[in-house]
Formats: structure tokens, sequence, C-alpha cells
DNA sequence: AAAATCATCAACCGCGATCGC
DNA sequence: TGCGATCGCGGTTGATGATTT
């Protein structure tokens, strides 16, 4: 047997809603709410499937929804978190009161992407000429060595397409308590602290390039937070984010860890042995 | 002024995830 | 526990208005 469809072919209206049906779904919703998507349209006497109901409930008649122009902040709001997790429409739009992930999709293939591809590149033809520092370990720091983190993630989206191939975080330190965390734990500290985290601008990170293995032609990458600005961004758990190109873990298993701190909240999150 | 092209955005579609019997 | 029903997400389409030629 094949799926159901979602809803009768036959006898249902498509396209643009009309003013009477808007106002026949809305006051339906106010008085009965909207528990069963499926049964509400014949229940309401509309001639549209629900899933229809639903979408234009969500993205256009819930008196939550914020009407007119994106703001700068929002824009802003939008491409950092592409950067970071990706098309996760509904999750960007969990960051954006008021906005639907079907507006925000929107937004982002209209201007958006342009705007983004253009700050990429420019990004990229500085990186291509500016010579990458090299950090030097401290070892009377407090803060362990670079070493002794299994490091993680490429961060620095603008090279996404570089990053295809490698994660690894099996191993998180505590740097503002000075000790190592349960493998594979993040407080929820880091979380909440998201909520405010400040803008991140290029003194944030040190970018180190090395050689860490006489068989691979491909260098290793880590962005290091610098020790006297990392106390106002919240990764108490991470100080360095490595890339090692041509390792073999996956790069999505990255993605999600991102997307997990951005989108959970409250408890520890308990992250995949890798 | 008309035709062609572009930009925008509401709405649809298919699929995976989740629910509930 | 299995399976059908339903939900929710992301990709895509198509209508419409704006702009350009």
């Amino acid at each position: 047997m094949g799926r159901a469809p979602c809803c009768e072919k036959v006898g249902l209206k498509k396209g643009p809603w009309t003013p009477e049906e808007d106002q026949i779904l809305v006051s339906y919703i106010q008085k009965h709410g909207h528990s069963n998507w499926r049964a509400l349209p014949k229940q309401a006497g509309l001639l549209r499937c629900g899933k229809s109901c639903r979408l234009r409930w969500i993205n256009y008649l819930s008196p939550d929804i914020k009407r007119g122009n994106f703001s700068n902040a929002e824009e802003e709001t939008i491409i950092k978190m592409h950067e970071m997790i990706g098309n996760r429409w509904s999750a960007i739009a969990a960051k954006l009161p008021g906005r639907t992930d079907n507006e925000i999709k929107n937004v982002w293939h209209t201007h958006l992407k342009k705007r983004a591809l253009k700050t990429n590149q420019h990004n990229s033809e500085r990186k291509i000429v500016s010579k990458p520092k090299i950090m030097q370990s401290d070892s009377n720091s407090s803060t362990p060595t670079q070493s002794e983190h299994s490091s993680l993630y490429c961060t620095e989206m603008e090279t996404t397409s570089a990053c295809t191939s490698s994660s690894d975080f099996s191993s998180l330190t505590n740097i503002s308590e000075g000790k190592h965390m349960n493998k594979n734990t993040i407080m929820s500290e880091d979380i909440e602290s998201l909520e405010t985290m400040p803008e991140i601008d290029e003194s944030f990170w040190s970018e180190t390039t090395t050689m860490n293995d006489e068989r691979s032609t491909m260098p290793s990458h880590s962005w290091t937070i610098s020790n006297e600005l990392s106390p106002q961004y919240p990764f108490h758990s991470v100080d360095t984010f490595q890339q090692s190109y041509g390792n073999s873990s996956n790069f999505d298993d990255g993605m999600d860890f991102w997307y997990d701190l951005f989108i959970r909240s409250g408890e520890s999150i308990e992250l995949p042995e890798f």
C-alpha cells in the first residue's frame, strides 16, 4: 500500500487564499484551535487541505507574525546563523520572533545569499594575501595546551568548501574553571551565554597553519580564541577549533554540534563519540 | 508603449520524523 | 512492535509586479 495523499486531489481548492477563506480560518482557529490540521478544513467548512491551512496560518494569518522589512540586525542574524547551521530555516526562524521559516528562506534566496557571497569573496581574497600567524603555546598558562585538546571543527564558514572532510571533538575542556569536563558534555551555561553572544570580529580568532603529519600533503588549520577576549564569549568549553584536512571524520557531525548549541537550552548536552 | 527580463514571495510538493492505535 | 496517519521541514514553482530594453 502506497503512501496516503496529503489531501484529496479532487474538489479541493489550490492557489492564493481569498479574504473570505482567511476569515473563516482565523475565526475557526480562534474558537477551536488547531489540534488536527487534517480535520480542520472540513470542520471549518473550507475547501482546502489541512496542509494548505496550516501553511496559511503559520506563514500569514497567525497574530505572532511580524510584518514589514527585515532590520539589519535580523539580516545579520540570518547570515551568521546560516553560516553556522546552513539551510535549517526553522532553527533560524526560532531565533527571530515573528519571522517564519518560509519568509527567511525567501529573504535569503532573494537578498542575503548574494550579500553573503560577496562578503565571502572579499574575505577569501584578503586571506590569500595575508600570511597566517603562528601561535606559540604558552606552557605557563593555565589554559591547556593545544595538544591537550583533541579539538573541534572549522568554524570559519567562509572556508566551508575546504572544510568538508573533518571534525573531531572527542575531548572538551572547561577553560573557565580550569578543569577537564566529562568527555562529550557541554554545560548549560555555554548554551545560555550564546543568547547574549557579542559580535565576533577578526580579533577574536588567531589562525594557525601547520603540517602536523609528514605523510599528509594537506596542512592542519586551527583557530584559537584570543586569551584576552575569550571571557566575553560563550565558549567555556572550547578554546581551539582545529581543522585537519584529510581526516576521515564527518563534517556534518560538526554542524550538528553547533546546531545543538544554538537550539537547545537548560540542560547539559551529550555529544556523540567519534 | 510594448515586450522581455528580473525580482519577489505565497503556496505547493515530497519526504522524513513522530505520533498513536 | 508494526504500521498508517499526521506533522513539519526544506526545496521548488508559478503568479505578479517592477524594471529594463
